[in-house]
DNA sequence: TTGTAAGCGTTATCAC
DNA sequence: GTGATAACGCTTACAA
């Protein structure tokens, strides 16, 4: 059953049958009504290759992150996916793993089915050197891209991204003004917004004139009871703190349950500040405190973003949203400390 | 850059580009690398859509799944993801929420995208009647659809899921043996794999010939809190429990909490039991004990299943997996109760 | 082993 | 408004 078939049974050419698919208003209603009758009757469907072919669009951006089954990621790509879809775009999800070369290889092989767009779901696929990024530049050059949580100054590429170097900074402010004196920043690497992090950790040590050893921050990739140990270790040579900050929940939900195993008193003698604000940080006990970067806000900003670029509008090519501190049960800096 | 321009500077004809396109045996050894070359050199890839069109295939597959920021449909979505790429195939996402009518209306858009199969993520899909699944059937009439974690007999259907009946009735005996007298199930929905942990909840009580009161299965959609607070009614209503069963593991932290808020003993005073063997189970204190359903392995059953169909062998229509119960500190069932 | 030519099912540019 | 007809870029008999 193609478009031959259906001008047949109409009486009509393909080229009108091709302008009702299109709704093209050059059609008299007597002949659409009579061709859309025929179509449902013959429970006609065009054809999405011949389509794409003319057209050279399927309509579908791919969307590339490292993982989709971390929280974070999956929550990303879920608002993504809802937000294209709501626009009539389909999502191609292909997933990469952190290795650079990996990156580059699916983005090709994304770029290589035609998607109208990409977007990059995750700060880790902006690399610290320009080198490392050529491979977003090259993609940029045939689509637009959409970076979330990422930021790289490029002709054709969008970011929508979340102020974690202030959140941070005013949470790590906060820690001090209410007497912790010895706080640690736990990150996982030195991603874009990672590296965000860690400057506002920093930029809050400056603000106040106070020196920050090298020890305070530690990167550190690794679940729940890798993360109580290595705390462990670290208490155990020396290094005190009284505060720790960390780049997701589930590694501040370790140092959780390192208290939990010292015996040490939450908040009181330990504070801790996840980030995404996740489910996770409401299982434990106490809840966590955590930073809520506006995910779904982002991902409808870099779907509306990306509808504006693809019609050709002109649209800001950075989008900042301030980020939310969730008060939770592990610290008492909004509320008086007791 | 297309097929012609290949073939004019490789100087062969468009058949022959084609055939080494397509890896076509008959090419002599020399015009091969020739073609290559000129290929590499003018960076030409092929038009997918055109690919598409001729070979009636773009080799992706639509995963449809109710919400893949779900961390266990987010789990499920991502391990297919991976064995459909490791095979070739692209995955074109799709999040239809938990209503029959969109259920069906984006099974309809996948296939109209032309999609070579559609893997149904989560037991959610199959309705308790035969007209509600009549929508799967239609698309079982185009493509093959795979179930993952549901259960559905009819041509061109595939289904790998867990043996959730028989586990739950597993860890359900062992509790009523290690003396709780008052077990509580709750879940969230009649999916099929929830009717069948209702099934084996059931049958454990069955084959010991002891009574089961209707208040002890709840179904109950929430939130923790939510689930904490109907705990605490149905406590106050009377209806007393030293055990709770949950089918995910979100409605099990839920009841911690009420032990938690309660002053209850876990697992002293009250056991609990979550399923999926998510990450939260591990955020909290103590940990939970949950039950593992090998997804992982069932997705690349599913993938294995789907591949073999594509190419015309005969596979079971049916695989099920058997569940592992991860004992952890909630429970105390399979070491000595102190 | 290679080439010719007829599809694949659309869209889009012309005329009329 | 409508209809021929030429793209779109590839695959694949069928010939040679």
């Amino acid at each position: 059953m193609n478009i031959y078939d259906i001008s047949k049974k109409a009486g009509v050419s393909i080229a009108t049958v091709s302008r009702v698919l299109n709704g093209n208003e050059k059609v008299s209603e007597k002949t659409r009504q009579k061709i859309l009758a025929v179509m449902e009757e013959a429970g006609y469907k065009p054809n999405a290759f011949a389509r794409g072919l003319g057209l050279n669009t399927m309509k579908t951006v791919g969307i590339l992150c490292a993982n989709s089954s971390d929280a974070y990621l999956a929550s990303a790509v879920y608002f993504m996916e809802r937000e294209l879809r709501k626009n009539d775009y389909n999502s191609i999800l292909c997933c990469c793993g952190y290795e650079l070369e990996d990156k580059q290889k699916y983005l090709e092989l994304l770029l290589s089915k035609r998607v109208d767009a990409v977007v990059l779901v995750g700060s880790n696929f902006v690399e610290s050197t320009p080198e490392k990024n050529k491979y977003i530049l090259d993609a940029a050059g045939k689509v637009p891209i959409i970076i979330l949580n990422g930021y790289l100054a490029a002709d054709n590429v969008y970011c929508s991204l979340c102020d974690d170097k202030e959140a941070t900074c005013r949470v790590t402010g906060r820690l001090l003004e209410t007497g912790r004196k010895n706080l640690l920043y736990l990150c996982r690497a030195f991603s874009y917004s990672g590296q965000k992090k860690i400057e506002g950790f920093r930029q809050a040590f400056a603000d106040k004139n106070m020196k920050l050893e090298e020890d305070q921050i530690q990167i550190f990739n690794g679940s729940i009871p890798e993360v109580k140990e290595m705390l462990s270790e670290l208490s155990n040579r020396g290094v005190a703190f009284d505060g720790v900050l960390a780049s997701d929940d589930e590694l501040a939900i370790g140092a959780l349950k390192y208290a939990k195993e010292k015996g040490l008193c939450v908040p009181g003698d330990l504070a801790l500040v996840g980030y995404n604000n996740s489910k996770m940080g409401i299982c434990c006990d106490p809840e966590l405190t955590s930073i809520d970067n506006k995910l779904e806000f982002s991902c409808i900003n870099a779907a509306t973003v990306l509808m504006k670029v693809l019609e050709g509008s002109p649209v800001p090519s950075k989008t900042l949203f301030s980020a939310d501190v969730v008060e939770r049960g592990t610290t008492d800096i909004f509320a008086v400390r007791t």
